[in-house]
DNA sequence: ATCTGTAATGTAACGGATTACATAACGGAT
DNA sequence: ATCCGTTATGTAATCCGTTACATTACAGAT
C-alpha cells in the first residue's frame, strides 16, 4: 500500500504539499497540485486514516450500541441517528452486544480508546455505575432505554405514562382482567411499563392476577412462551398488554395455534408501532413511539457533547400515541 | 486522557515496560508489574487503539456491509459472522448503506484506509467492476448477494435452483397461474429467482402473465404495492411466488384487506424463512436458507484472506430447503 | 540595489502506541 | 577477578499522516 511519502516522492514534492492537496488545498500552485493528483492516481493512494485520526484526534465515526438488530424497533431509531450524523459528516457503525457483557466491554474499549468519537446507547447490559466509571469524559447519550445511574443526556418517551394510557385504553374498552407480558427487571423500559400497568389497574380498582404477569422478554419467542404459560394457567384474561409488538405478535400466533383467536377471544395490545404491527393479521393495536425522532434528537445531543458543550436540555421526553388497530376489541 | 507516557512516568519506568505489561507481560519483574498496574489504575489508562493499530497494522475489526437492518433476514447471517469472528478475537461492526452509493463509498474508504481489517458484503449498491477497482488487495468476501464482476470468495445458496424447486412445489400443488413478486434487476438474488421461476414455468408448459410479474422490492411495503397492482390487474393468479418472506407478508396483508384470503383464495410462497414466516398468520410456506451458516462460513473465508491465504474452496454453495406451512394450499 | 510582504514549499515535531536493539544488573562458572 | 549468559529495563525507530514553523522565491515599493 502506498503511503504519503511514496506520493511525495513520485510527484517530486514534500509530504506537506501532498497533505495540503489532500486537505484544504490552500496555497498550492495549480501545476504542483496536478502533479500530486496524478501521483495519487498512479499509486492508487488513499490516506491511512489511522495515521490521520491519530494526529487529528477525531475519527468522525460514531457507535450505536444495541442488543440485537433482530428487534425491528431499532432500525428506525438508527435511521434517525444516521441522518443527523450524516449532516455533519459523521458515519455510524452498529455494534451488537447480544446481551453479553464481554461483547459490550469490547465496544466500550473502542470508545475509551478513541476509535470512535462518541456513542448512542440504545441498550446496555452493564450496570450504570460501571458504565459511568468506565466512560468518564467520553461523549455518550442514551436513547430509548435509559439508566439513571449512568448520568448522560438522554432521549426517550415517558414509558410509565404511556403504559398507563395503554392500560386505561384497555379498561375503557371494557376489559377487567388484564395480563402483562414484560421483559423483567433488567430493562428499565419494561419495568416502567409494568409500573404504569400496575398503577392504572390499581387506580381502576381492578385486581392483578400475578400468574398473568409474565416476564419472558421483548422478542417473538418471548411472546410465544408467555402465551404458553398463560394457556397453562387454566383461565384466560380479557386482554393482555405486551411490552412490545414483537412480543404481541408471538403471543397472538401462539394463542391462534390453540384456537384462541385475537381479538374474538382475547384482546392483545402491543407497544412500539413497528412495521410488523400494521402488517400482522390481525393488525396490532399499539403505542407509537417517535422512533426516528428519538434517534435524531439523540444524535443532536451527541454532537453537542462531542463539540464540548453540555446539551440543553440534556434530557428529552418525546410524545407517544395510541394507535388503534384490530387486535383489541371492546369487551362485550 | 492519560497516555502510555504518563503511566510510565507515574510508575517510574519506561514506556517499553508499560507496553510489555500491557501485552505479553514477558520478562517483567513482578514488583515492576505491580507498580505499572497501579499507575494504570490510578490514571484510568487505556491504550489508544489508534496508536496501537497504526503500529501493528491491524485493527481486529471487521465490517459487515448491508443495505438495511430492517430486513430481518440479515440478522442471523450477521450472528454467524460474529460468532466465527469472536473465536479469533475479531469484533464486528455493521454499516448500513440504505441503497445510497455515497454512504457505501464512505465505508469503502474505511476499508481502503485500514480502519478495518476486512469486510463481508451482504449487499452492495455499487457496480462489481468499481468495487474490484477500489478494493484491490483488501480482504472482502461476499455472502448471500453475489456479484460475479467483483471477484471475491463468496457464500450463497443456489438461488436459481431454489426458485425452480419452489415454483415446482407450487405447480405440484396444482397451481397453474402463478405470479412472481421480485425486486428487479439490481439484485442478483432476485434476478436468479425470477430466472428459476420462468424456467420452471416454461418447463411445465405454463404461461407467464407478465402483469403478474411485479418488481417492487424485498420489503413489506414492496409486497403491499405488488399486491395492489395485482388486484388492479382485474384477475388473480392461483398462487404468487415472492422473493422474500417480508414481501409475502406484505402481500398477504394487503390481499386480506381486500377480502382475498390466503390460502383460501390464493396461495403465497415466501423465501428466506425468517422468524416472521413462522409467526405470521397464516404462517408462510417458504424456502429456508442456512442464514447462520452462510455468515459463519463467509467469516471463515474472510479470516483466511486476512491471513494472506486464498481460501479453498473460494466459493461455497449451501443447501436450501422448502418449508411447508399454511400460506400455500393445494389448488382444488 | 535593498527591503518587505506574500505565496509556495519544505522540514521536522507530533499524535500514541509497539518493538528492535542496546544496556544494565546479576548470578554462576572458570 | 573475569567472563558469559540471562533477565529486566531503557532508548529510539517506526507506523502514517497533519501541521507549526522555517525557508525560499519573487513581485513591488523605495
Amino acid at each position: 500500500m502506498a503511503t504519503i511519502k511514496d506520493v511525495a516522492k513520485l510527484a517530486g514534492v514534500s509530504v506537506a504539499t501532498v497533505s495540503r492537496v489532500l486537505n484544504q488545498g490552500e496555497n498550492v500552485q495549480p501545476e504542483t497540485e496536478r502533479k500530486v493528483r496524478s501521483a495519487i492516481k498512479a499509486l492508487r493512494y488513499s490516506p491511512n486514516l489511522l495515521g490521520r485520526n491519530l494526529r487529528r484526534r477525531e475519527t468522525r465515526k460514531i457507535l450505536v450500541l444495541l442488543n440485537t438488530i433482530s428487534n425491528q424497533f431499532y432500525s428506525r431509531v438508527v435511521r434517525g441517528i444516521e441522518e443527523c450524523a450524516a449532516e455533519q459528516e459523521y458515519s455510524v457503525m452498529i455494534g451488537m452486544t447480544h446481551g453479553d457483557p464481554k461483547l459490550e466491554r469490547n465496544f466500550l474499549e473502542m470508545l475509551k480508546t478513541k476509535l470512535m468519537d462518541g456513542a448512542v446507547f440504545l441498550t446496555s447490559e452493564l450496570d450504570g455505575a460501571e458504565l459511568a466509571a468506565q466512560l468518564q469524559g467520553i461523549p455518550v447519550v442514551q436513547a430509548c432505554e435509559v439508566q439513571s445511574t449512568f448520568p448522560t443526556p438522554w432521549v426517550s418517551i415517558d414509558n410509565r405514562r404511556a403504559a398507563c394510557e395503554a392500560t386505561r385504553y384497555l379498561v375503557e374498552k371494557g376489559h377487567r382482567q388484564i395480563g402483562f407480558f414484560g421483559a423483567g427487571d433488567t430493562y428499565g423500559s419494561s419495568r416502567q411499563r409494568e409500573e404504569g400497568f400496575r398503577l392504572t389497574m390499581e387506580g381502576a380498582g381492578l385486581p392483578i392476577r400475578e400468574e398473568w404477569v409474565l416476564d419472558e422478554g421483548f422478542g417473538v419467542g418471548a411472546g410465544i412462551r408467555a402465551a404458553e404459560r398463560l394457556l397453562e394457567s387454566g383461565s384466560l384474561p380479557d386482554a393482555v398488554f405486551c411490552v412490545s409488538d414483537t412480543c404481541a405478535a408471538g403471543a397472538i400466533r401462539c394463542l391462534a395455534g390453540e384456537g384462541v383467536l385475537v381479538p374474538r377471544d382475547i384482546s392483545v395490545m402491543g407497544f412500539d408501532n413497528i412495521r410488523l404491527s400494521e402488517v400482522f393479521l390481525p393488525s396490532i393495536t399499539t403505542t407509537w413511539q417517535p422512533q426516528y425522532e428519538i434517534g435524531y434528537k439523540a444524535m443532536e445531543m451527541l454532537l453537542r457533547l462531542i463539540g464540548g458543550e453540555e446539551p440543553s436540555p440534556n434530557r428529552l421526553v418525546l410524545e407517544h400515541r395510541i394507535i388503534e388497530r384490530e387486535s383489541v376489541s371492546p369487551k362485550n
